[in-house]
DNA sequence: AGGCTTTTGTCAACCGGTTGCCATAAATTG
DNA sequence: CAATTTATGGCAACCGGTTGACAAAAGCCT
């Protein structure tokens, strides 16, 4: 080594920023050209546009660059081109399970791609969740919506700024990832009606659920297309507590077959009706949605129709992807498939004992 | 030709960054001072160091940052300054549950403090671990670890870099958040005492865990203080397959009562026991740790001792929040108390019939 | 009033990449 | 071999804040 790296002033200087505590400060293009004996600019070109240099001087800057151990700034880089290799996920509520495989599945995704993912929760608030994603648009190249409580406009207000993908709701023009329930809840109906049960209840989510609508829907079709009979019943919330509370409509509605907006709603209610002597599955069926973590740990097991949930955060992540990088594509919508996961909780209907 | 740049080109300008896809473009500190009639430097001043500014112009400054609806860019405030506002969570496994309510912890916490959680997966691996821990350490102010696979060297050369807080684990010299198991495992082993059991089985978690061994300590101390005899199983994997598999083991060991390094074990222990049979709680105890979400959807609900995981989330985050704004305090460990959780899953012992 | 300290605002140099424009060298063509 | 195109590297402006140095303005004191 025939000098070490800059004169002596360079004991001096550095106060203390990029190279947080102490070690040497992180190099730059301008230590890179340094080495390689070119212009900070070639280096810049040569590391993020390939082929814009000959064979050579890349080799020659690859060199250094790997010998001084460099690494981007991204902030640099952001700066000039907004460009920030970071996306964000924005889901209702962390603790519910139901979003524990979204987010795996979308930060899967983004660490494969090289991105970093940012995640925000809304506490199941519209307003909480605006601002979270107004704040969340100024670092991020795209945002993905898991399940959002804001109003269509809002959510194509976002994506006319940057690329928006929602999950678990479809909104027009703006590009989403769906299960399509209609093939699960059928397998569902179907199961029901041929252990026996003539008379349906769906126990319905929040009255804002996209997911919730569409749901009732597809139990009512299938209903119908079984010829059985179909009834609606709300719930407080959507969650094991709600379940509980609804056990007293179910028993009044008569019906000997359930099927809940969401798995908690399903183990919540199960609870109830457990806890007031009922026999799960002999003398009333329970099927939930999703297949949540845990839904297998009650007794007896939930029977459920299963979201892809994992898939959906991976497609929402690809999907998202492809519209930062990709040609301008169409952001069709993504449809999931959903299937019935048969367990002990619904089955055929003793005769009254 | 003085300037040949940008003369009228400007009304053409504008190709499409930082107001992304429409719209006009974000309000910029020289806007301000343009309006406000001042230096940018002054707006800098007065948006970023209170008190450095007159009433008077403060005033001026701040009506019209409201007026364009300013907000700062955090890539050009990182650049020179190097904080981005921002922090790290690394978590071994994000379907894990045991995290689930660390990350709502870290992440309410950020959110109130006005920081950005950034969230990274190590899949349970040492090396992506600190790959991910050596990504994010370039785009954030600190890291939070939660239960980290990697060595107490490489986690303490990260904390010379930035601050770096570890959750579930001790390392010498970094402010670390532990539970401290002894409260509740002493409630527990005392409740099994009194119930009449006599010979308690530990089922250990992986074995680079530091909370196993130290929940296998307590176990192990607060037996002998209640005079139980003591026995330690391992385990395969923390899972609640990990629990199936290490049945065998627990009903070899003529233990009547089992504490399991965590609940997945527990549950899968309990489903695998029922199966062959057995009834708990009167045939056998079972009590986990750490009262994770679906802990108590088996039938019997799982006995467990509780780890504040919430707390322990905002508990790391706070620490690091302080230490990054703080006067360089001194990193104490901090320790949340666990308690015992009486459920349905441990209880007396039935008389063999 | 003159001298001295304290406020307050301005100037200009950064932070570390990116990119349009230009000049030169190299390659292609007539 | 001159003329023209193309490949390559350099120059310098720029992204949008931050901050040390400094000067003007204001306040304080005797």
């Amino acid at each position: 080594m025939t000098e070490p790296r800059t004169p002596d002033v360079a004991a001096t200087r550095a106060p203390a920023k990029k190279h947080a505590r102490d070690g040497k400060p992180n190099a730059t293009i301008y230590d890179i050209a340094k080495v390689a004996g070119v212009n900070p600019s070639t280096v810049s070109r040569a590391l993020s546009k390939p082929g814009r240099v000959s064979a050579k001087t890349q080799k020659l800057i690859e060199d250094a660059a790997a010998e001084l151990n460099y690494q981007v700034n991204p902030f640099a880089r952001a700066l000039p081109t907004g460009r920030t290799n970071t996306f964000g996920l924005i889901v209702a509520d962390i603790t519910n399970p139901t979003f524990f495989d979204i987010i795996r599945g979308a930060e899967t995704t983004a660490t494969v791609r090289d991105y970093t993912l940012v995640l925000a929760e809304s506490a199941e608030s519209a307003v909480t969740e605006l601002t979270a994603a107004r704040r969340m648009m100024a670092t991020v190249d795209g945002l993905i919506l898991a399940s959002p409580r804001m109003d269509d406009d809002d959510i194509r207000t976002l994506a006319r700024d940057k690329p928006v993908v929602v999950i678990n709701r479809e909104v027009d023009g703006v590009p989403c990832v769906v299960p399509d329930v209609n093939k699960g809840i059928s397998e569902a109906v179907r199961s029901l009606a041929a252990n026996g049960h003539t008379k349906v209840a769906f126990v319905a989510g929040p009255a804002q659920s996209w997911m919730s609508a569409r749901r009732w829907e597809g139990v009512q079709a299938a209903c119908e297309w079984s010829r059985l009979e179909a009834v609606r019943l709300e719930s407080t919330k959507p969650t094991v507590d709600g379940g509980r509370q609804v056990a007293r409509d179910v028993r009044a509605s008569g019906a000997t077959a359930v099927l809940t907006y969401n798995d908690l709603l399903a183990i919540g209610l199960m609870q109830e009706l457990q806890a007031a002597g009922m026999v799960v599955p002999d003398q009333i069926s329970i099927v939930g949605f999703d297949d949540i973590f845990g839904a297998d740990f009650t007794t007896p097991p939930l029977t459920t129709v299963r979201s892809p949930l994992g898939e959906c955060g991976s497609g929402a992540a690809t999907l998202l992807l492809d519209l930062l990088h990709g040609t301008g594509e169409p952001a069709a919508t993504l449809r999931v498939e959903t299937e019935l996961v048969l367990r002990g909780s619904s089955g055929r209907l003793l005769p009254e004992g």
